[in-house]
DNA sequence: CATTCATATGAATATCTGTTCATATGATAG
DNA sequence: CTATCATATGAACAGATATTCATATGAATG
């Protein structure tokens, strides 16, 4: 690191968020980072759905499913209700279709 | 799975994008779902920057930046320059901002 | 052309992550 | 209260991922 730059990073670290921002943002894209995730999430922004017919939909285990809603509930991007011995998942806030959309977005420029 | 909800999984399931669409955006999301690269990305928000420079911000080797910064570029989320033996790397498009921005709002409306 | 600087890359390692399996919880029906 | 259905959860395992270390490449300089 011998030739300068100190001009440059004087200003990119003054905009740069704190670490604590940096590290809850990427904690936030880790959870659409995984492609049974993003389907459930894409799943539900269509309709509430209970977990067996989530895992049904994906053809996966209904534990693997059940441990990536606790996932995703924990993070607060999906809110359940309990209907007798069901569970329904929703999304828990259009956020998240924004943030996914605008994901998509770049997917669609790409492949032009 | 002895209930039954058909209709549900048939509207969904007209509605969900292709398996590889949705690899490919989970893919996209998992590049900013690791603090080093969503760092590395916030900082060329600002301006280009060089190897080593974006190395010494993150009190990072240049190894690792160099390894990861690899990894945005071959998803074409950062392009280069070469100038000698310096290479300046800088955000391929304005999407990314966009993605990003997205994150951050959720973030912010999580925080209120 | 030998040396130095800036960056890139391969292999190894340690950590993290997702799924599976077995089992637990919690609700309803009989 | 027992049996069954729907879901949750803990432990274990396999595969993925990020960093480190050593080394390679490639450009400029004397």
């Amino acid at each position: 690191m011998k030739h300068d730059h100190e001009g440059i990073l004087k200003r990119v670290r003054y905009d740069l968020p704190t670490d604590e921002v940096l590290t809850d943002l990427s904690s936030l894209f880790k959870l659409f980072g995984d492609t049974t995730r993003t389907k459930i999430l894409f799943s539900l922004f269509e309709s509430e759905m209970c977990v067996c017919a989530i895992a049904e939909l994906m053809g996966m285990t209904q534990s693997a499913i059940s441990h990536q809603l606790k996932v995703l509930k924990d993070a607060n991007l999906v809110g359940f209700r309990r209907e007798g011995k069901t569970v329904y998942y929703f999304l828990a806030d259009d956020h998240v279709c924004k943030i996914i959309i605008s994901g998509f977005e770049h997917l669609l420029e790409e492949r032009k």
